[in-house]
DNA sequence: GCAGAATCGTGACGATTTGTCACAAACCAT
DNA sequence: ATGGTTTGTGACAAATCGTCACGATTCTGC
C-alpha cells in the first residue's frame, strides 16, 4: 500500500468512482474489470492492478461489488467526509451547478452562493440565498469553506477569485474563459470544453 | 515530426491551446515556456520539448508569439475547420452551453439543439431554435454533424444518445450522470465536476 | 557596441509508469 | 465434479517523463 498516490494512480482512481457512482445508480450490483475498461478506456490489467495495490476488494470468478468498491475507493481516496463548497456567479451556468444532484452524492454541498450583481442578491437559487460578494469572508470561513467555482464572466472572473482566497479558498474550479492569477498555495482547475473537444476530433479524424 | 501524435502529447498540447487562448484575450502577446507551465503545471522543458517536435515557434531569449503558437497548435491538432456540434436539452445546462461564447473562438458551432419535451420546441436559446428529436436524422445529416453534447437528465440521457448515434454522431459528451451504452466506433467522453473536485481534494490535503 | 540577463532548442540519462502476456487461485452454475 | 469466468500477481519490455546541462539567440541597459 502506498504511502501517497501518484498522478497518474489517484486520475485513475476517480474516473472508476465516477464510473462506479454512475453503475451504481443504474442497478448495477456487480461489475469487473472488463466493464469497467470499456467504459474508461483502461487496461482492465492495471484496473485489477491498481486496485490489488490497496487490498482484495474483488471475487475471483465473479468480478467486484459496486457499492463495496465504492467505498474502498473513497477510502483510498480519503473523500468520504463532507465538503461545503462556494459558487461565484448566480447566471445560467451558476444556477446549473447549484441545482444539479451531481455533487450530492460525493458528499459535496454548495454551502454558499455568491454574486456581484445586487439584482441578484438575496434571491434564491436551487434552495440558496444568493450572497453579496462583500459577506464572502465571514460565510467561507464560518462553514469551512476552501473551494471555489468561478461561474461569473471572463472580466470579472478575477475579480471573483481575489474575493474567494481573501475569504480563504485554496481549491479553485474555473468555468471562465479568464487565465487566473493566485497565489502558489492554491490551485486552479479551468474547463473548456471547446478545447477538449478538438482533442476529442483529433483522435476521431483516423 | 511525429506522424501522429500520442495520447500524452495531443493533451498537453490541448493544454497549451487552452492557456494561450486565454492568455491572446488578456492582451499577451508574448508568452514563455516558464509562463504556461506556471499555469499548466506541465514542465516547462516538456513544452519546448513538444513544441520543438513540430518546428522552431520561439524566439530565443524572447518566448513564443501568443497568437503564432495557437496557429501552429491548431494546425498540429488538425483543427483549423468548422465544426458543427448538436446540443440535446435546453434546459439550464443546455441553455448555458449553447449562449457560452467559448466554443466559437475554437471554430465550434453549436449548429442544432434538440428537446423531448414539446413545450420547449421552437422556443429559442442564443440565437437558435430548439428542434425536435424527430428531426434530429435530417438536420444533423444536412449540417454534417459527428458531435453531439448530452445535457439532460440522467434518465434520458440514453435516449438521447441512442437518437444522436441513429443521427450518425461519432463523439459524445456526456453532461449527464448517467453511464452511457454505445457502439464500439462512438467515444464517450464524460464530465464529472465532482469526481474532479475529489481528486484535486486530494493532492490540495498535504 | 557590449555585457549581461533571459529564453529557446536539444542531448543524455535515469526513474517511473504503462502495456502485455501469462497463469494459478478462487468462484459460480449446472 | 467440471468447465467457464474473473481476480491477483509476477515478469519484462516499451514508452513516457523529469531533470540537468549547455550552446545559441535575442533583448535591454548602459
Amino acid at each position: 500500500m502506498p504511502e501517497r498516490l501518484t498522478v497518474g494512480v489517484a486520475a485513475r482512481l476517480s474516473r472508476y468512482l465516477q464510473v462506479l457512482t454512475q453503475a451504481r445508480k443504474m442497478g448495477k450490483e456487480r461489475i469487473s474489470s472488463q466493464e469497467i475498461s470499456e467504459y474508461t478506456n483502461i487496461n482492465a490489467t492495471q484496473i485489477r492492478r491498481d486496485l490489488s495495490a490497496f487490498g482484495k476488494f474483488g471475487k475471483r470468478g465473479v468480478g467486484y461489488r459496486t457499492e463495496g468498491l465504492l467505498d474502498e475507493i473513497r477510502q483510498i481516496l480519503r473523500t468520504q467526509g463532507q465538503h461545503n463548497i462556494a459558487l461565484v456567479g448566480a447566471g445560467r451556468l451558476g444556477s446549473a451547478i447549484a441545482s444539479s444532484p451531481i455533487f450530492a452524492e460525493h458528499g459535496i454541498t454548495v454551502a454558499a452562493i455568491f454574486e456581484i450583481d445586487p439584482e441578484k442578491i438575496g434571491q434564491r437559487v436551487g434552495n440558496m440565498p444568493v450572497s453579496s460578494i462583500d459577506d464572502m469572508p465571514e460565510i467561507c470561513r464560518e462553514r469551512n469553506i476552501i473551494v471555489g467555482v468561478i461561474a461569473v464572466p471572463a472580466d470579472t472572473a478575477q475579480d471573483a477569485v481575489d474575493a474567494l482566497i481573501a475569504a480563504g479558498a485554496k481549491i479553485i474550479f474555473n468555468y471562465s474563459e479568464a487565465l487566473l492569477d493566485v497565489p502558489s498555495d492554491v490551485s486552479v482547475h479551468t474547463s473548456n470544453p471547446a478545447v477538449d473537444l478538438l482533442y476529442a476530433l483529433y483522435f476521431h479524424l483516423t
